[in-house]
DNA sequence: CGTAAAATTTAGGTAAGGCTAAATATATTT
DNA sequence: AAATATATTTAGCCTTACCTAAATTTTACG
């Protein structure tokens, strides 16, 4: 029933690329997991034998989660945003520096352990990025936020969640004060190059699909 | 520069096993990491091999840490330590608890979070069952302590350290008072089997070679 | 519709770190 | 000192999870 560290990483990695409701390429989970197509179908075909099988697999027509699939790769993202949040919250972490220690404890942590962290956070509903966690019974709650990128001119909106680990990129938005909770107005749109000019505060940037296909708000 | 958990938890046991001053044997190495002897020779042989030697080893003759070896096995150590005083401290964790979820977590944190947690603890000296924590430059602090089985009527003592792992027995242990920090008196002593007689509080207790070879204390 | 490009799978190989069984050293006993 | 018992090592094998190179789909386009 416990899984490798291996086998948890293919797990939350096929779950993050099928919540579009499609199955994930063998392409892109090895772009995900930084190696090589070959080894994904190695080891696909492997989780797709195992006794409860945790994916469903069809060559050449990628993969999806099986019912116990999902729940080991939500057991897995809860311990990853629990742990980030309380890095965050206990040892003055900031948001960018947290993924990486999180990616590595998420795989070793005693179901008593996240329980206490759990409790000692008050069963937090987001981590630091506004990422939803996952409840302990293991069903990941809705989502309703909007893309920013889906707004136009004179609509406010809440940022609630930013969807992003590199670090750099983690800072340069802190810097331009978008982080989740924060109040934004929208003032202008370029259809051309989709860029959003957004009023943070009182200050005034233009961003690009880069940053506001990553940032997810809730309309006011 | 960075091993593999085996790898650590080899030397780790090495480094615990020649704290006596004799070399580790292969048969003790393979009971207390509870794999065959035979593994235990070819892990040895290979950490013998590395480019810088971790261990120092000649065929039947035993095995023990070089200058790198050691520094590892300080360094997982005292990871270890500081793990175990930081979830009793933190998370509410009683000192039989904490044990096996630091044997996993010890192998996966930064030296970040090292840091992060000897400043939130205030880097202390001792652990929850008062065992040295070697220091940030990975030196091991002298330890003065006597084994409780030395002492003799009429002695008064402060326990410093137990060593001992086993839920069980440390729970036992507590029930009794035996605890870092608390004052005992010999009361009596039984020359045939060694049972101390000590008084804890104003409780007394006949204590036998087991226990009273696992309590090191400073005597008054 | 056929071909080139891109994606995927197969086949065969490697490194870690375990295991068993058999061989060899060392230690103990008589 | 021989004989047995115990400890250790060697040899050969297994599993996990990765890799490369080659074969095969699938897709995309002229």
């Amino acid at each position: 029933m416990k899984q490798s560290t291996s086998t948890q990483d293919y797990l939350k990695h096929i779950y993050e690329l099928t919540e579009c409701g499609l199955p994930a390429s063998t392409n892109d989970m090895a772009r995900k997991l930084n190696i090589k197509p070959a080894s994904v179908t190695g080891m696909i075909q492997k989780l797709a034998t195992e006794k409860p099988a945790l994916v469903e697999y069809q060559k050449h027509q990628g993969v999806t989660l099986t019912p116990a699939g999902r729940r080991a790769a939500l057991e897995v993202i809860r311990h990853h945003r629990l742990l980030e949040t309380w890095l965050v919250q206990t040892l003055g972490y900031s948001w960018d520096e947290v993924h990486e220690e999180a990616e590595r404890l998420e795989h070793v942590i005693s179901e008593d352990f996240e329980r206490r962290i759990a409790a000692a956070l008050g069963n937090p509903a987001r981590d630091p990025h506004g990422e939803l966690i996952p409840t302990a019974d293991l069903k990941m709650p809705e989502d309703d936020s909007t893309p920013l990128s889906a707004l136009r001119p004179n609509q406010t909106a809440t940022i609630q969640r930013v969807i992003a680990q590199d670090p750099n990129l983690l800072r340069h938005l802190e810097s331009l004060g978008l982080t989740p909770g924060i109040q934004i107005e929208i003032m202008e749109y370029s259809p051309f190059d989709n860029n959003l000019t957004v009023k943070v505060g009182r200050k005034v940037n233009v961003l690009g699909l880069n940053i506001t296909t990553k940032i997810f708000v809730e309309i006011k």
